[in-house]
DNA sequence: ATATGTGCAAATGATTTGCTCGTGG
DNA sequence: CCACGAGCAAATCATTTGCACATAT
């Protein structure tokens, strides 16, 4: 139950969605490579590697809602609005670092800055769902190379 | 020089940039209701109050990294990655809670989450910048409602 | 005077949708 | 078999850009 394909087909039989080769594909996929993605990149990387599947980028944008749901992926943000992913299995939460300059992005996780959102929000009465939680900057090697802004 | 308009000026000036009517009304009209802006609030806005004056969107897509760069706006961010803005003046440093429900945004500001921030960062030698921190979920009166998701 | 800013309309680019056909259950 | 999912192309929608004219300096 740890495999991405095997929560896949749990999903779509709780869900009575059928298990099409375009969405084992497109897990398949994400989960090839570490990291955050974009819908871009799965695209062009399946279009290579899956030449005679005749994908359509529709189909990915399709599918993204129900890989949230079934817990396979999590929405990730960029400054200009533009949206990414990131696997979830075997990924525990954290939060991320992006560089302004070179767009890395590095990721983090502070038990006490999570407990405390939890605080904040008890005390509000809001039910945390989940949160965004990145930092802007320059990183090490950026820096370095002295910046005209 | 607490001003929103003497900043304005202020910042054209050292910019070189003109001191137009159209800059002028455009942070007048934003800095007139605090909280958090769309491009479009602020253009209907203007619409209304300024009928003979026949601002284009355009020209509010235009301005906003000038005062952006003048510390006048605040970039913020939505899920579902549409841009919005919020005054900078007298407007302390804080970050958003934000129900997935009803849209409302209210904000907090901790401490020790900025300290710790902070002491992540150097731990990397990361230069922060800024940051984005937002808190999703249910605000109290839409868990109210009990909601069909 | 003249370079910068503006309105307008057309371009862009990511995402969504309508439609028809293919196929998993 | 037949409802759901896919491909494709057209539609959307926020934002950006090109151009010709207006105007702040």
């Amino acid at each position: 139950m740890l495999n991405p394909i095997d929560i896949l087909k749990e999903y779509c039989k709780n869900n009575s969605l059928r298990y099409t080769p375009e969405r084992e594909i497109i897990v398949t996929e994400i989960y090839k490579k570490d990291g955050h993605f974009h819908i871009d990149h799965i695209f062009l990387r399946i279009r290579n590697n899956y030449p005679k599947l005749k994908l359509a980028k529709a189909s990915i944008y399709r599918n993204i809602p129900h890989l949230i749901n079934a817990g396979l992926i999590r929405e990730s943000f960029y400054k200009d609005g533009h949206a990414c992913y990131e696997h979830t299995l075997g990924h525990a939460h954290h939060d991320h670092i992006r560089c302004l300059k070179c767009g890395e992005i590095t990721e983090f996780y502070n038990e006490y800055i999570d407990k405390t959102q939890q605080t904040i929000c008890k005390q509000r009465k809001f039910q945390l769902l989940d949160h965004i939680h990145i930092l802007l900057g320059y990183c090490e090697k950026c820096n370095k190379k002295k910046g005209a802004n």
